[in-house]
DNA sequence: TAGGTTATCAAAAACGTTTTTGTCAATCAG
DNA sequence: CTGATTGACAAAAACGTTTTTGATAACCTA
């Protein structure tokens, strides 16, 4: 009971400290002065329980966070920047921001799990990450009308809002380089085609290829997890076939790792007799041997962006449609990839 | 108003479908079945924010998660596998897990953070995460008088359930493996001095020299972040100092990592002239060049534990002072490390 | 000066649960 | 057969807010 306490000892009716409280304009300036004061010294904090069950409004934006399976750690690679990102920019809005796990990743749990966390009434607003090509999440969170924003791209008709990084344009960017390197058989060491990142990426290489009329090989396009343990095996087999590639674009930097590592044991020089590029200019790529040519991307950023977003939905400042930001990307050189031999 | 209508389609009260909802005893087993049947079919779903307005709990647990900051980041390292582990236990109680974000790392927002987030009412237990030497947030939230469990301990004088990785083993047996090498001028690169975790390492590390009577040396006893860029600058400077060492064990196999490229700058042979051992096992440490050695600690497992204390402090199974448990560590030999030349 | 605004505050009704207390019949012990 | 116990349900009072509606006085306008 503690506006209740909080009013009395002001002198004040509890509707009159909720109003000055609130920032309504019905409440003398002097009076709402007043209150503030009292309640920082009070220590009051408004029970969210009560506030909740009776205004519906949480000021919480949730995000559920993916399992860490198959090598695919969204939680290890980027989460931290992107929510911090997120984080900071709702701060300033008055929201904050809770996650929760994903711990399986059959679609029947995902879906049992979005449904508890958006009806149990948690959150006032969804960030859905890691989005898939055809994603049931998006048509699951409309449907419970809750504004959401996605990180990533997603095939569906209906207009939603999304923060994504230039994925097409990163492997745009990095096959280019190494056909003007150059070389003609560039392999593709790419993720799990179900993610639509993956088939950007796909996209960007493919269209470098087609720009200097290279025709796309199939053989050269792999896919894995993305891990390094994927990157070495995957570039195992390419070294071993009867026209390995002279290069190698990678979908991370944990894979490029692991193709380094794959050329190494067969004696290949990597950044001499063969070219490999990774992605995400992670705090390891520059201390490897030799250090990696990558694509950095503002992850922060784009945590950021995503943090807007959600608030300017939350505040019925703007429709889903109008809000479509692309982060560009940059290519970072360094000595993995190189002139063919 | 959902409850009441669940009820009156039962023809029931709505004080005998909240009792058969929550397993009271004093409800006719029939009804019982009947109300679950019905309440499932309906897809009813007990508005938590009424629940713990009125009940006090919110059968949640939280955990704020550290700022990405100084090269230091909690989330981008075992958070993912530490919470998943947290989490199916927690699942199999009936609890969730949720967790935010700390963006600034300043001790008053610090604890203005845990104040908002306990006082709040959004959990009814807390993990602590990367404790400190001397952790404000301890006392803090035993004032709250929230049931919590720390992963990591810190120096304080009452008792609190804990569950860590045996840091000081783990150091203990690495250096002691350089020892065995025939090393003598070993040096340690830390992390920073206020978390526990990297005093118990440095303790391992004395520790295993003593007992070879080793006189440990200040001047290779280093500090910096636990990032890549750290322990490549720290090995830099003890490679270019009047003695170096002839082995290195670092807090991480970032750290490792960043000291390798170190060694190959200058052209040393990691793994035959200089031996250099890391720590985590991550997924990049059996793929760099050369392989790292290094230490595997369980935390899927550390989680899982943490998940069944919280449970059991939760239903006043246990007093905190009765939770203890230390995840045991295992070297993993690889080729960065060797005999002495 | 009379009637209508406006500014400032208060009363009271919700929001959807849980929990305490109470009721009524059926069962039991002696 | 009677008084006490138990089993199964219901009534109603909270929990701490927000919000709708009302009230009062002070201020305008004509």
């Amino acid at each position: 009971m503690s506006i209740v306490l909080l009013a009395r000892d002001l002198g004040l009716s509890i509707s009159t400290v909720s109003r000055a409280l609130n920032g309504y304009h019905d409440v003398a300036p002097a009076t709402k002065q007043r209150v503030l004061k009292r309640a920082r010294e009070i220590g009051y904090r408004p029970n969210p329980g009560a506030r909740r069950l009776k205004s519906g409004r949480s000021s919480l934006v949730g995000v559920i966070l993916p399992a860490a399976s198959d090598g695919v750690r969204f939680v290890d690679s980027v989460a931290s920047s992107l929510l911090g990102g997120v984080e900071v920019e709702l701060e300033n809005g008055g929201y904050g921001l809770i996650a929760t796990m994903q711990t399986r990743n059959d679609l029947e749990r995902e879906a049992a799990l979005y449904e508890n966390f958006i009806k149990g009434g948690w959150v006032d607003a969804l960030l859905l990450v890691r989005t898939r090509v055809a994603d049931p999440r998006v048509e699951l969170v409309r449907k419970a009308h809750i504004p959401f924003v996605t990180y990533g791209r997603t095939e569906t008709a209906e207009p939603y809002a999304w923060v994504d990084t230039d994925n097409e344009k990163a492997f745009y960017l990095a096959t280019l380089r190494q056909i003007e390197f150059g070389h003609e058989r560039i392999a593709l060491l790419n993720g799990p085609l179900e993610y639509n990142f993956v088939r950007l990426r796909e996209k960007g290489y493919t269209r470098a290829l087609a720009k200097h009329r290279i025709a796309p090989d199939r053989l050269l396009m792999l896919n894995g997890d993305l891990s390094e343990v994927s990157g070495y095996a995957l570039c195992r087999s390419l070294l071993v076939s009867a026209v390995p590639p002279t290069a190698i674009v990678c979908a991370t930097d944990a894979m490029a790792i692991g193709a380094i590592a794959a050329c190494r044991e067969r004696g290949m020089a990597v950044g001499r007799e063969i070219s490999i590029a990774g992605y995400g200019n992670s705090s390891a790529s520059g201390f490897c041997d030799p250090p990696l040519t990558t694509i950095d991307h503002a992850v922060f950023e784009n945590g950021r962006h995503i943090g807007q977003s959600l608030l300017r939905l939350l505040r019925a400042e703007a429709k889903p449609a109008d809000i479509h930001y692309l982060e560009p990307v940059v290519l970072v050189p360094r000595k993995s990839d190189c002139q063919r031999k």
